[in-house]
DNA sequence: CAGGCTTTGTGAACGCGTGCACGAGTGCCT
DNA sequence: AGGCACTCGTGCACGCGTTCACAAAGCCTG
């Protein structure tokens, strides 16, 4: 199934750091910068200066070697790149608290993911809006997604309602799923799916939290000296 | 003192796939299932088998050969390593769309991370109430992670405002920090960061999306033919 | 226009994580 | 009791990603 690799692969992990680069980069062209070394690109990123110019790398030869790179040539390579230069719309199914929140949110809109529609198997949430979209019924998300050319679906449901809330996501068209429950989805081949488990990130504290406290309890006290 | 607990130091991928093979075992464990080869949770998990193996090793030798591992002890085993043998109290600091929704979200409670408090700079929220927590203000925070023993913080402030979120919870005495605004932070040495950026995984697909059409745009008009 | 300074782009070494393959231990059946 | 079927635990090789180090390339100054 995998056809060859279309001209230059990306890694995943400079995939991943892209859009972090791309939204520092942002800010500072709102702040009048216009070019940008990888040392400070690196700085403000947070990461290593060797790997911001071998991910840079990866698209091209966009800098210029004693100067750096222009902040707004690099903004639109990486744009690019990512398919960033057009919106894509997204559909998320589940009306429920998370749901709500990320319909209510405004950064999806802003970069580029505008929340073209939210769907709900509770008939009693159909009809409200949240976030300026009005709630409709899962049953239309097939209509939804081929009218709307949609092809990024997002699962905020409950995590029993989490698989199906896949499968009909998958059924309807869409090739893309953001998963925020905290389930394995199963789909077919082909469908990319990336999961935000939240507790996960949570119990990650917690393993290096108590490693450092040498797993004292917080709440029920007990710490003999002090936290630091 | 023995600063050096390091004793069988566990990688950090490890430690990443840790809590998903504990709520698997978990949902198991409620199904009555009693106990599992490292070739079901591999399954279950969406990972290789062998890995599963590798990765329980690091917690010891808790499986049984020719028979697979306990699912109740394996489940205490993990919740041991990963310091979940007692809750982790954590505050908001945000009342905003996403502090609202993360409150509201039963799952972190459910999951050994109570809600234990929500502050946010805007007055005119202090006193509201939100997933049964009042909205307290941002100057109570030392109070509140020192009289509830608190070490872990949540920023979910607009970007702007994450910094200053992020400085106040280290100040107060927090020590891990989970960020969701799409900003890097800047934290002293020994605080330990994690991060969720809903747009950078939103664009992560965007990537795999493009490649996959070959960079022609959903609902836009299309795009010049000339890549490279 | 030459020489020095800066910064990119990348070859190469290194380290970590992954997956295979197999020995070792355990329980069951005859 | 002995053999067989099963599954864990792990040594090892491989591949990906990270980091270093440096040559190449552009700018600036005198």
């Amino acid at each position: 199934m995998s056809p060859d690799r279309n001209r230059r692969r990306i890694p995943d992990a400079t995939v991943s750091r892209l859009p972090v680069y791309l939204r520092i980069l942002g800010e500072q062209r709102d702040l009048g910068v216009d070019s940008i070394s990888s040392d400070r690109l690196a700085e403000l990123g947070g990461v290593n200066a060797a790997k911001v110019r071998k991910d840079l790398s990866y698209l091209g030869s966009y800098g210029t070697r004693g100067v750096g790179y222009e902040v707004e040539y690099l903004i639109f390579q990486i744009q690019r790149e990512l398919g960033l230069t057009h919106d894509w719309p997204v559909v998320i199914v589940g009306a429920g608290n998370l749901g709500q929140a990320l319909a209510g949110y405004g950064g999806f809109g802003e970069r580029g993911f505008p929340v073209a529609a939210i769907v709900d198997v509770d008939t009693t949430k159909v009809g409200t809006v949240l976030g300026g979209v009005r709630v409709r019924g899962v049953d239309e998300l097939p209509q939804i997604v081929q009218s709307k050319r949609i092809h990024i679906g997002v699962v905020a449901t409950p995590a029993v309602a989490a698989q199906d809330a896949a499968d009909r996501l998958v059924v309807a068209g869409v090739t893309s799923i953001l998963n925020f429950a905290p389930i394995v989805l199963t789909v077919p081949a082909g469908i990319e799916v990336r999961k935000v488990d939240l507790a996960v990130e949570l119990q990650i504290l917690s393993y290096y939290e108590q490693r450092r406290t040498g797993g004292a309890a917080p709440a029920a006290g007990a710490r003999s000296a002090s936290a630091v």
